[in-house]
DNA sequence: TAGTTGACGACGG
DNA sequence: TCCGTCGCCAACT
């Protein structure tokens, strides 16, 4: 079932394409959730979810690497973005302009 | 039932 | 430009 917000922010994390990113804010905007942080909460949970959810795609707004501690190891977040091609540098991603990517309404029909 | 927590972001100083 | 504070709100204890 896809009733809850959770479902929700599953949905449009797994919408991202391999080698982008998102952030917490663009999600919680686009789903109009109201703060970031329910992002966070749902991706917390999403290690129990099948299919799993590329949590690693989601950022902070500076493209830090928040949530890399909550992964099983510390450095598989940027391992996992890595081997998509995305630059990562001091738990940070480079280049977040050229590889944001945004919710668009048409993909989710 | 109520208080606390949390993978964030906006805003003001 | 940088840092600290506060608001958001569901889940947990």
């Amino acid at each position: 079932m896809k009733n809850n917000y959770q479902d929700l922010v599953y949905e449009c994390t797994r919408k991202i394409p391999r080698g982008k990113v998102c952030t917490y804010g663009i999600i919680a905007d686009f789903l109009g959730l109201g703060s970031a942080r329910m992002v966070g909460w749902a991706l917390n949970k999403s290690f129990q979810m099948d299919p799993p959810v590329p949590a690693h795609r989601v950022v902070n707004r500076k493209g830090e690497l928040s949530g890399r501690n909550h992964f099983a190891d510390p450095t598989m977040m940027q391992t996992l973005l890595e081997e998509e091609g995305i630059k990562v540098k001091q738990d940070k991603v480079m280049q977040l302009e050229a590889i944001l990517w945004r919710p668009q309404i048409e993909d989710f029909d």
